[in-house]
DNA sequence: TTTACAGCGTC
DNA sequence: CTCGGAA
DNA sequence: TTCCGAGGACGCTGTAAA
């Protein structure tokens, strides 16, 4: 297939807004695709690589050859190009690289080059990926789009079933749970409170179940034989990273599982260390100084039996039978709003994250953010100062978009140490109002940064602070969004770097 | 040999 | 990871 | 309800530049 047919088809889907439509489009192309190809046309499609490293980025993609007066790549010579490139290391790797970039960029047409750049820095803006792709994989093959995305769920991704779609539901239907290819994790929606979490989750007199939320990264780990598997969020494998996680599921008394846990840096007296320790340690190739302890809340699989489907209380037992209360998360399950609310204060007590309030009976749903699992945390806010605003790209381009945060230093020159940035919580009719706002108070556009006399005030909200290497304040927020602009506040009435400073002592 | 930076993954 | 818009 | 896209902070790794 011709890299140009697919190009024109991401165009056509990034053109129209109606979701039918986009899936009609994609199913097309994915039946005029030569069977050896579709796997591939899907991955692209989706707006993906099949590598996962190309080494390439939005840097070393500014500076591109002239384009191509005729279209002339395929797909699969397209992917050949990316996996020479994903396999160059060493010295020299960086000129070899460019020069695959030149050759294979200098033989793509303009809009091919566009494509081509996006798809390589992951960036394809068409209103489709992946689940959008799932669905054409159903309506092309020709098969429900339950059965296809449960296949999907289970063995991955959308990518990895399309050849059983187009076998037939049977194939699809065969594909399970496997020990030692991780399923995509289930997800928490979120809401504010544990007694709104209790209503969507079970409603009252029911059940359900409330788990300590830990902060650390989340782990898949599967175990047959002495073989054991640990996976991230994202199904990265890091077994080699956590070489401490893999003797604990191997001293466990059974031979094939898969657990769904959490792992995380402890300090001496057993409370958890800030999320930063985690990271590193889990980024780090080879065992660093930093001993990470992992704590598991689901099991789908044990010795031959499947658990997904099987309710929660179900699934829950069998993991107090197989794992000891020192590598299970702190759970309390009940039917009392008060006990929970009361378990969800103990565990901000212990240093935890929050809560995940889930449903007693609900299975477990690969790869689904529902209403089974909801977390609440926390949240903090304060009154910062709006120094700088960056202009905005996407479909917020020619507004004025991500706001740069200042607390009030009076030993810092300007009076002012930026904290971070934030572009979330805005409406459309903030954005608009922001940006005639900060057009006002102007004072300089570098054509991307445009900095503000700081005198507005916002309301922010934030789940936590960490420390920070790239903020004279040593402090950055987390997960910083817009409450409301504060018109009733001057800036020298702003939050100061020490309440700020306050608020890292609470936690 | 050291430093800077881009790419990539975690949240 | 969070949030708002849209189907 | 689900999906997408707007972009945040940090830290590790490998290569190029100093």
């Amino acid at each position: 297939m011709l890299l140009r047919d697919l190009v024109d088809v991401s165009t056509a889907v990034a053109a129209t807004r109606s979701r039918k439509e986009k899936t009609r489009l994609l199913a097309d192309l994915l039946l005029a695709a030569e069977p050896e190809e579709r796997s591939l046309v899907a991955h692209f499609l989706s707006g993906r690589l099949r590598q996962r490293r190309t080494g390439l980025g939005w840097r070393s993609l500014q500076a591109l050859p002239s384009p191509a007066a005729a279209p002339s790549l395929d797909v699969t010579g397209v992917d050949a190009a990316f996996e020479a490139m994903s396999e160059l290391a060493g010295a020299g790797s960086q000129g070899a690289r460019t020069a695959l970039t030149a050759e294979l960029f200098g033989a793509a047409t303009a809009p091919e080059q566009d494509w081509l750049r996006s798809v390589a820095v992951g960036e394809v803006r068409q209103g489709a990926l992946e689940a959008v792709v799932t669905d054409a994989i159903a309506l092309s093959a020709g098969v429900p789009l339950a059965a296809v995305r449960r296949a999907a769920m289970l063995s991955g991704g959308a990518t990895h079933v399309v050849d059983a779609a187009f076998q037939g539901p049977e194939a699809l239907a065969a594909v399970g749970l496997t020990v030692g290819r991780p399923v995509l994790p289930m997800l928490a929606s979120s809401a504010p409170d544990v007694a709104t979490a209790i209503d969507r989750t079970a409603g009252l007199g029911k059940v359900f179940g409330v788990d300590a939320k830990l902060d650390g990264i989340r782990i898949q780990v599967h175990r047959n034989g002495d073989d054991v598997q640990v996976a991230t969020r994202s199904l990265d494998d890091i077994t080699h990273r956590l070489p401490e996680v893999v003797a604990i599921v191997r001293a466990l008394p059974a031979t094939r599982l898969v657990l769904d846990g959490e792992a995380l840096a402890l300090a001496d007296d057993g409370r958890p260390r800030p999320f930063q320790e985690t990271a590193s340690r889990t980024a780090t190739d080879g065992e660093g100084g930093t001993v990470v302890t992992p704590y598991f809340f689901d099991l789908l699989h044990l010795d031959g039996a499947d658990l997904l489907d099987r309710p929660a209380t179900e699934r829950w037992a069998e993991l107090e039978r197989l794992v000891p209360e020192q590598h299970r998360v702190r759970r309390w399950v009940g039917t009392d709003p008060a006990a929970a609310q009361a378990f969800a204060s103990a565990a901000l007590a212990a240093g935890h994250e929050g809560v995940v309030v889930k449903s007693a009976t609900a299975p477990y749903d690969a790869g689904r953010r529902g209403a089974a699992w909801i977390k609440v945390k926390p949240v903090h806010t304060l009154d910062l100062v709006v120094l700088a605003v960056e202009h905005g790209s996407g479909r917020r381009k020619g507004w004025l978009s991500n706001i740069h945060l200042g607390a009030r230093d009076p030993s810092q020159p300007g009076g002012f140490v930026m904290l971070g940035k934030t572009f979330k919580g805005m409406t459309d009719d903030i954005l608009r109002w922001q940006t005639e706002r900060f057009g006002e108070l102007a004072v300089a556009d570098d054509g991307w940064v445009v900095t503000v006399r700081p005198e507005q005030v916002v309301e922010i909200a934030f789940d936590g602070l960490q420390r920070s290497t790239r903020y004279p304040g040593g402090l950055a927020l987390r997960f910083a969004r817009v409450v409301r602009y504060r018109d009733d506040k001057t800036a020298e009435e702003a939050d100061t770097i020490e309440t700020v400073r306050s608020h890292l002592l609470q936690h």
